[in-house]
DNA sequence: CTTGCGCATCACGTGACGTGAGGTTCTAGC
DNA sequence: GCTAGAACCTCACGTCACGTGATGCGCAAG
């Protein structure tokens, strides 16, 4: 006789409770091979494979009705590329996430405002970010690649911070390390370029011009309880731009 | 008059749904400051601000009922750093996933069977640690920190990969690279002792043992699937230990 | 033989919204 | 003033991967 498995031993061997079970069997996930005259679970060698696939894949967070579709064609590698490359997206998400907010506790006044003031900018920066991004790029973004233009959107916000920095240090417009801050500016602007005429031409200054478009209500409301006005860094941008 | 905010001005602006407004309206979160007389909300500066920081700590993951009881006493740093401490976790968790998987991608024959197997294998491991910190480590737990544990259960999952890397070397067993190895084996071993006599004798061996007691069914299945089997790393490891 | 755990099936709850259905209101152009 | 269509409203059920009882049968140990 083969070794047959009951619902419980099979969830602690497994990791997983009962229930976890009782809904895979529901979804015909996971149905076990036979059944007890009396209606009890009997688990065969197979379904215990196939669990521990099913395990698996669920550790890479790969919804189960696409691991039943893979598991049932068999195509298990590109299930877990492309799993892959989105773990690599939010992975790096939460890095950057984690950097700023991290920064900003260990600064010497880490007030709850000015706390507040910098996670709100991040979200208003995302959300802006978001709108460009929407506005006339939507189809460029396929050719992009969804990881590229998050990495932008990344260094574009450090970019942002560094502008920052120097407008507070007052450090002049004409200083070196400013310039290649703005040409690294206008060549992440190039890359959203769509390649139509009229919108090129205005996409490099959108960034700023949007802004006003959008945000001008919104950012006098939380340059109340923020440090720094994002408008003066465009400003100081456009300074920077006009002195190249 | 002061600016106030139709739903879907406000929606656009913070990138949400309108439909997510009417669910924060709905539990309390987000109250509009007023409503027309026919019915249509409208959002006040104040309610702006509040949606601002809402959705700043719901990227970090915070739930809503926790945002809402930290916006109304004002606790946000501990909020903040907490979920910071979480969000390390997750960070690690997934870099230490995406690691071993893409090492495994890497190899010459990402074979779909082999594949599995390591996935399979890293279900298994994972679940074979939970059963050892559940058997009587549970109250060293909160002693040790989340972290530290995970930390440990991480660099343990790279100690068995160095061994079967040895183990497949035929190195011998007094190497002092697989000496460094076993002994650190054995650190880790210590780190989760609980204090008590009688547990603290078996805890070294008992990451071997556990295994014979819940997994040789588990591991004859998987064996016939995967490139190596754990019992041999694991008396590869006991030949090490005893060349000591 | 009974005590008590394990297993079974409903069936509703969770979180953070999505997705229509069906009706009212606002805004722009004529 | 009228009309078309966009935007708004309120139910109310769907989603995903289970959790959490309620209630009752089955089964191995003392």
């Amino acid at each position: 006789m083969t070794e047959m498995w009951t619902a419980g031993d099979l969830a602690r061997a497994a990791g997983v409770t009962v229930r976890t079970l009782h809904h895979y069997d529901e979804i015909g996930l996971l149905v076990p091979g036979e059944r007890t005259s009396t209606g009890h679970r009997r688990y065969t060698a197979d379904d215990v494979r196939r669990l521990y696939r099913i395990r698996a894949l669920r550790q890479l967070g790969v919804p189960l009705d696409r691991i039943a579709a893979a598991l049932d064609a068999g195509d298990l590698r590109a299930v877990i590329t492309a799993q892959l490359a989105d773990l690599d997206t939010r992975a790096r998400h939460l890095d950057e996430l984690r950097r700023q907010v991290r920064g900003l506790l260990d600064t010497a006044d880490p007030h709850p405002g000015r706390l507040l003031g910098a996670l709100e900018r991040m979200s208003l920066l995302d959300s802006y970010l978001t709108e460009v991004q929407r506005d006339a790029l939507a189809a460029r973004r396929d050719e992009l690649g969804e990881q590229r233009i998050d990495r932008l959107r990344a260094e574009w916000a450090g970019l942002v911070a560094e502008l920052h920095r120097h407008q507070e240090a007052d450090t002049p417009v004409t200083d070196p390390d400013v310039q290649r801050i703005v040409a690294r500016w206008d060549e992440i602007g190039a890359a959203f370029q769509t390649g139509d005429q009229g919108t090129d031409q205005r996409v490099r200054e959108r960034l700023g011009d949007l802004w006003r478009d959008h945000g001008d209500r919104i950012a006098d409301d939380l340059d109340q309880r923020a440090g720094w006005r994002l408008a003066d860094v465009l400003a100081y941008l456009g300074a920077a731009r006009a002195a190249r």
